[in-house]
DNA sequence: TGTACATCAGTGAACGCGCGTTCACTGATGTAC
DNA sequence: TGTACATCAGTGAACGCGCGTTCACTGATGTAC
């Protein structure tokens, strides 16, 4: 029965060679992720991302297979680029020398994910139609996986812990939490971000503060 | 030109009356909701709908618009049901006579909405809807404030504390993660549900130990 | 520096299908008498 | 207790439209010589 959601091909079909090629490939996902927010993941469809991106349908599907393959490659970038936030902010917050700076700037990650999140034309369009699709839901799914174990692997190295399964599921749940809090943020306009935000990094920061003073005491 | 977004009638038209009427609008929201899980949201139909429910499609136009007023309708059930186990809680909890009984038995809630959620066919295919499509989302929206406003209420009448902004903001902001813990819960069938709440519930009661802990102090 | 030509990129036209929506209608229900 | 009838519930048929997808094709690009 769940045939029917998962066998979709995701895999784009013609890698764009020639200046031209770049230059409609690059349309078609801008036109996507601008039609995710006037029309919605439920009315978006190949027709109008080749209309919008001022080519005919057959352009498209040069490129990709179907719809799904556009926008899970509109939600790899974002991925990627919420990826990249993190670990840029792994780097500059362990070069100083104390781990322990990292938990005092939960926020600043947390804001610079939103920041880059938000910058992407229809950022939020895409995290929302990652979760509510199926042949889409592997890719943050996974993502959030990849980062989490960077996560506690990095924890268990400055630490010097054992990277088991309880450390693994820990970061997991902060990473998933992190990421939603960014959401929550983005979804309801009618509160302020940043207080969100500064309440979240508060609550991640609780939890570690937990996490190593239950580690330190009992050996 | 959110005006293509916003401008759809969720409102039911004609009340079922007779018994056949009421089993028939039953029969359409199950529809909806197995539908749900089957095909996706993107793909659901009043054509696919009416088919399943073993009606014609003229049958389904008699009680909702559209299609997106049988997802409001199965949505507010849901947050309905949702809302009824976080106020059963508040109850229970409460006439203990000692309200940080609350903070101890956080886990209970979170395990309490996941069990409720589950048991209602497409119950997190019909949460995720009501995130990615934009003319449901005030519903969870509005459902989540209402919730965090009692929840508020209920802190500040017990601890004597002003009712203000900050209480405010952050009760929506434990509402929230809160639900969103249990639809990540749900959502990756890799990872323990019960190992999820259990970290989920240790959060919020970490930071409410900590609102706590400033409150008593600074006075 | 010029051009022939292989390859790449995009088009126009066509298809069958399922979609949402409406209509005038038939049939079912339940209650007033 | 029986039935007439107003109201409620559901049907069959029809519509125009946008959807995804494919085809044989023309046109653009870039590089080998």
């Amino acid at each position: 029965m769940p045939a029917t959601r998962a066998q979709v091909e995701l895999l784009e079909k013609n890698k764009p060679r020639q200046e031209r090629a770049k230059r409609t490939y690059e349309a078609i996902l801008v036109a996507a992720a601008e039609l995710l927010v006037e029309v919605g993941v439920e009315r978006i469809s190949t027709n109008l991302i080749a209309e919008r991106a001022g080519i005919t349908v057959p352009a498209l599907y040069r490129y990709f297979p179907n719809k799904y393959a556009v926008l899970n490659a509109l939600g790899a970038a974002l991925m990627d680029v919420q990826n990249q936030v993190f670990q840029q902010w792994l780097e500059v917050n362990l070069q100083s020398g104390d781990p322990l700076l990292l938990l005092d700037n939960v926020y600043d990650l947390l804001l610079q994910t939103r920041d880059v999140t938000r910058a992407q034309t229809g950022g939020l369009e895409i995290v929302q139609a990652l979760r509510a699709v199926a042949p889409l839901q592997d890719l943050r799914l996974k993502s959030h996986q990849i980062v989490a174990n960077q996560f506690a692997g990095i924890v268990a190295d400055v630490l010097g812990w054992p990277m088991d399964d309880a450390l693994g599921l820990q970061a997991r749940v902060t990473i998933d939490m992190g990421y939603d809090m960014v959401e929550m943020a983005l979804e309801d306009t009618g509160l302020s971000a940043e207080q969100i935000l500064r309440q979240g990094a508060r609550m991640l920061q609780l939890y570690w503060q937990d996490i190593l003073a239950r580690a330190t005491t009992k050996p």
